[in-house]
RNA sequence: GGGACCGUAGUUCAACUGGUUAGAGCACCGCCCUGUCACGGCGGAAGUUGCGGGUUCGAAUCCCGUCGGUCCCGCCA
């Protein structure tokens, strides 16, 4: 139907006879001649009718409506000198129609316009109801050609690297932990359930037993909780499983594969090897185990410093097992005021949303006088004070807060605030030259960490993680005490505060898997019946093996400057996890619920 | 499960403290216009103010409920 796209045209065509297929983004009447842009996937360009052609294609010209989709065939000519627009790619040249086709007229009014310069914002209720029109503008266009330039970059590198594209199933069996399962009713097997996949994580591992050495997949996955703006109940995870790798040998070969990626779609060099930092490091210094390395106001843990002090809020959090650690803002003294800080002031909410009490502070002034609540000066002598200041690396000028507890909430606390003020502060470039790209490995995560609705011990990334060797120590009788405190070979990939990905080495010793699952309250029984199939095939060679899988939407929502995944995703869900376009989910059937052997107990009123 | 914000013409917004016939740009329809490119000019049509109830002489505006959207907490890795 055409032999050129609209956007691939430039001087080098004039003269040349081409057809070309299209949408009319917008049309310029005057009367005599009639400027038609027309738009393919490639970009626009001008095409040209005049009267001279012939009435009928004038007639036809004079009819056409924004996003008629048309056919035309005509001469690339240049534009005269005055007329040449260098806002447009194809801007020195245009079409002289000869003919023009309507392949399909608009019947039926636009809920809004598609053209690149309609720059109105669009309600997203709109967008996804009419998602279709969504897609065919310039901005979703663009998400999803970056999306599949990734993927092809993933691809590309990973052939070469020897990894093989292999699918797992999307109906799967339910298993504990993690998030809630999304469940398919089986006909054939009557009163049994399908689960779909949170991860193929499983069928990765046996991928290993089944020799497959390297595998990767752009996988989906499915997870049955409330959405975010990065959430949605379905989404995609670029998943990679190698088997003969160590720790290192993984994150070399990871940080090479996100370099490429960011190669290929913003054309910047990443500096590798990427900082790893250590898990409790991580914590100590910022409070959450995915920091914003883009800006400083590290946490400082001044506990020692404090804890004999009378001022009782300080001293009693160290005393009760807590801690009080600090921040320093540069230059707060100018920039954040007092009502701020104080119960009803922005700082102070930021603080009370991550559950503390209060947020003392101390304003650093000149020859390093301190200017606080009484409470805390009166209680600080001179040495205390110069340690303090020390430690919180505090010069005249500087505003110190501080956050006293439990540590766990002292942390979510100085995180919050830190990560608040930097905002605030404007201590992140937002312009795209000053962009800054701070990758880091988070790696020792704890294997295990303490439920306390549930009482017991909970895998932090998932059970199959392999503890670190020299935690559990040689002797295999005590990995049962050994293993709640040991660390995981575990890493995260983070880039500017927000998790990119995950994995870990994994256990191959069926009797450590085991032990594991044990120390996460499984009984035997349970064990086997859950996972026995697993424990079955690392007793018959299974190679030791490990890998990651990397949120693959919320990657390109990094590299497209986009604040949502849902911007990222060709069909998402609402929050309410609704597609606005196709209505679902819907009511089904009677009849097929009964040959589901299912029947809804749902109720107006529940 | 909880908190916050939002819903007005096809669309993006406006409408003061509750007070005339709910306005404007774009889109749409009609007419005019031969070099525009977000073309221009003249005219026109277009509204269950999400829905239901309440307060009031009077509600887009205030209150309650409900539906839908967004952000966040819980949840989720």
């Amino acid at each position: 139907m055409r032999s050129k796209y609209c956007g691939n045209l430039g001087i080098k065509h004039i003269d040349s006879e081409v057809q070309l297929c299209g949408w009319v983004d917008r049309c310029r009447d005057h009367g005599g001649v009639i400027f038609i842009d027309l738009r393919d996937s490639s970009g626009t360009i001008q095409i040209t009718v005049d009267p001279e052609q012939g009435s009928a294609l004038f007639k036809t010209a004079e009819s056409l409506k924004n996003e008629t989709v048309i056919q035309i065939v005509g001469t690339v000519r240049s534009r005269p000198a005055e007329s040449i627009n260098n806002k447009l790619k194809t801007g020195e040249i245009e079409i002289s129609a000869k003919c023009l086709k309507i392949l399909n007229p608009i019947l039926s009014n636009l809920p809004f316009t598609i053209s690149i310069h309609d720059e109105e914002p669009l309600k997203e209720e709109l967008r996804l109801k009419y998602r279709y029109l969504d897609l065919r503008r310039e901005r979703m266009s663009k998400n999803l050609k970056l999306r599949h330039k990734t993927i092809q970059t993933a691809r590309n590198f990973l052939e070469n690297e020897g990894f093989i594209e292999v699918e797992t199933p999307i109906l799967t069996r339910s298993t504990p932990e993690g998030a809630r399962d999304f469940l398919v009713p089986s006909r054939v097997c009557e009163g049994e359930w399908f689960a779909l996949p949170q991860s193929p994580q499983i069928f990765k591992q046996l991928l290993m037993v089944g020799g497959i050495e390297r595998y990767y997949q752009i996988a989906r996955c499915f997870r049955d909780e409330d959405l975010r703006s990065d959430r949605q109940p379905e989404f995609t995870q670029l998943d990679m499983e190698m088997s003969f790798m160590n720790q290192e040998e993984i994150l070399d070969l990871n940080e090479r594969l996100i370099a490429s990626i960011w190669k290929t779609a913003k054309g910047i060099d990443l500096q590798l090897p990427f900082p790893r930092i250590s898990w409790e490091e991580c914590m100590n210094s910022y409070g959450t185990d995915r920091p914003d390395t883009r800006y400083g106001m590290k946490l400082q843990n001044v506990s020692s410093i404090i804890k004999e002090i009378g001022f009782k809020v300080f001293s009693n959090a160290v005393k009760s097992g807590g801690s009080v650690k600090c921040i320093t803002i540069k230059g707060g003294n100018q920039t954040i005021s007092n009502v701020r800080i104080k119960p009803g002031g922005d700082v102070f909410n930021e603080a009370a949303k991550a559950g503390a009490k209060g947020l003392a502070f101390i304003r650093v002034r000149d020859n390093n006088e301190i200017d606080t609540i009484g409470a805390i000066k009166d209680n600080l002598n001179n040495s205390q004070k110069i340690e303090l200041l020390q430690k919180a690396k505090a010069n005249p000028g500087d505003l110190i807060l501080f956050g006293a507890g439990e540590t766990e909430i002292v942390n979510k606390t100085l995180d919050r605030i830190r990560q608040y003020l930097a905002k605030e502060l404007g201590l992140i470039p937002l312009d795209k030259e000053s962009e800054v790209w701070n990758f880091l490995w988070v790696i020792d995560f704890p294997m295990f960490e303490f439920n306390k609705e549930e009482n017991r011990l909970e895998a932090i990334h998932h059970p199959f993680c392999a503890p670190n060797e020299s935690d559990l120590g040689a002797n295999t009788k005590s990995w049962g005490d050994k293993l709640p405190k040991s660390r995981a070979q575990a890493y995260d990939l983070v880039l500017n505060g927000l998790e990119l990905g995950g994995g870990s080495l994994r256990i191959h010793n069926p009797n450590l898997q085991k032990e594991v699952l044990k120390t996460i309250g499984l009984s035997e029984n349970e064990s086997s019946e859950q996972f026995g199939f697993l424990i079955e095939a690392l007793k018959m060679g299974a190679p030791p093996h490990g890998g990651l899988a990397f949120g693959l939407d919320r990657i390109i929502m990094l590299l497209s400057g986009e604040d949502s995944i849902r911007d990222t995703i060709a069909f998402p869900k609402t929050q309410q996890a609704r597609c606005l376009m196709a209505q679902a989910p819907n009511n089904v059937s009677d009849k097929q619920l009964k040959e589901l052997h299912i029947a809804s107990t749902w109720t107006n009123d529940e």
